[in-house]
DNA sequence: AATTATAACTTGTATATACAAGATAGTAAA
DNA sequence: TTTACTATCTTGTATATACAAGTTATAATT
């Protein structure tokens, strides 16, 4: 209840999605918004800044703020979602099977991939995701023990994420994500579904702490059929 | 271009990347850069924002701004980029087939994707993209010609994107991205050297105008193997 | 009727001030 | 020594003002 320009983004973001601004039809104007909030121009215009850089209206000079076509977004992958955020969203029947959780002492490729000396202690976890009753997604985890010092079968079953924000305190930030195609390994044959599928997708992805220090390292591994992935990217103005 | 905060952004950003600013360290303080570039602070947060939202730093409350790794970022596909930008980024020998330049009248299809009438007219251009001496990509392109008057081979041959922003001023703005992975198609294994790939990248681009309306429909199609994607995502505030 | 100028909108940029809140180092008290 | 406080850094939020610049409709002129 404090941020005025997060709950001003979150009101008029709803609205959107509820049909209440149509695509295509204009928002009111800064300065009406600014005697609706009662606030100033500038908390206005950061809401409106936020509504721009996630793909809900789109600002022109001189004209107003239009209302983009959100609908569309079918599949709310872009950003930085965890598997049950988006399962749930999607309101998709979906399990989730904890393979493999370890303590290791990280390799080469792991030192390097999570910036971590040899005698370090690394969580390494691996998931098998089950939507609609086929394994469709093998997720290989690798977490720095320094920021998770215990982690439980249980805690893996559900969102490992909603443990680290929620009862550790820490907050997720951002991450680099990478999207290849490559050929399934023993393992991915071992554990999922492939119905013959001659090609994985794999998604790499390296994610920060609020502070910029490296924390986790996944690589995601999905059936080329049931992957898809959805974006929402502007020009860059320079 | 005489945006002040636009230029300060440009002049971080640039000693980023040439690495006086080094990855880990810390950006001077919003005060020093007010008095360097002897501007206000909102004009240093501006340009600082951009750097953050562009992946280049992270801000920490009450620490500072911390420089992140960007040269991690080997291929920079993120974003709104013309193939001709990224193989001139990336320095490789490319070439350009134009198989197709024609105006249609769309079909079902097209006009839902595109928001067309069945009598307008619509450009299609299918191109094929070679890299050391790989065709590797086929790029589907279909533009309202209410927007684009006139095409030749000689523009497909080059950049789109460039005789649209130079020569007709009309900017582009941002894009809806949706990546999937299907089947080849006839055509596929026609145009591209697939060497026996039985699966396909498909990158689905929707790309609007800076007044929101839409202009292009976009499909690329790429060989599996040669497929890298890209992306640096922030995890929503809200 | 067609063109031009103007006034009134709209968003964009730049500046200044004030206070809130997180981080940190040094000092004082236990 | 350890703990707690405080002063002083840092970035975050909110406000106000001024002017620039793009858009549009209306009025004035040709």
């Amino acid at each position: 209840m404090q941020n005025k320009y997060l709950l001003i983004y979150r009101e008029i973001a709803d609205k959107i999605q509820a049909g209440t601004f149509k695509a295509g039809e204009k928002l009111p104007s800064e300065h009406e918004l600014v005697q609706t909030y009662s606030t100033s121009r500038e908390t206005i215009r950061k809401a409106l800044n936020q509504l721009a850089q996630n793909g809900y209206i789109q600002k022109v000079q001189g004209k107003g703020s239009i209302v983009l076509d959100t609908q569309k977004f079918d599949f709310p992958v872009s950003g930085l979602v965890s598997f049950k955020e988006l399962a749930d969203n999607l309101g998709e029947s979906h399990k989730t099977y904890v393979e493999k959780l370890a303590l290791i002492e990280p390799d080469d490729f792991l030192q390097t991939q999570l910036h971590a000396l040899p005698q370090e202690g690394i969580w390494e976890v691996h998931r098998v995701r089950e939507i609609e009753n086929e394994r469709i997604i093998l997720d290989k985890d690798f977490f720095k023990q320094m920021y998770v010092e215990k982690l439980t079968e249980e805690i893996c079953r559900n969102s490992i994420y909603d443990y680290i924000e929620n009862e550790l305190h820490m907050m997720i930030s951002f991450a680099k994500k990478e999207i290849t195609v490559g050929e399934p390994t023993d393992e991915d044959r071992k554990y999922l579904d492939l119905e013959g599928f001659s090609n994985i997708v794999v998604v790499k992805n390296y994610v920060y702490f609020d502070d910029a220090s490296l924390f986790q390292y996944t690589e995601s591994r999905h059936r080329p059929d049931r992957f898809k992935f959805v974006d929402f990217a502007r020009r860059s103005s320079v």
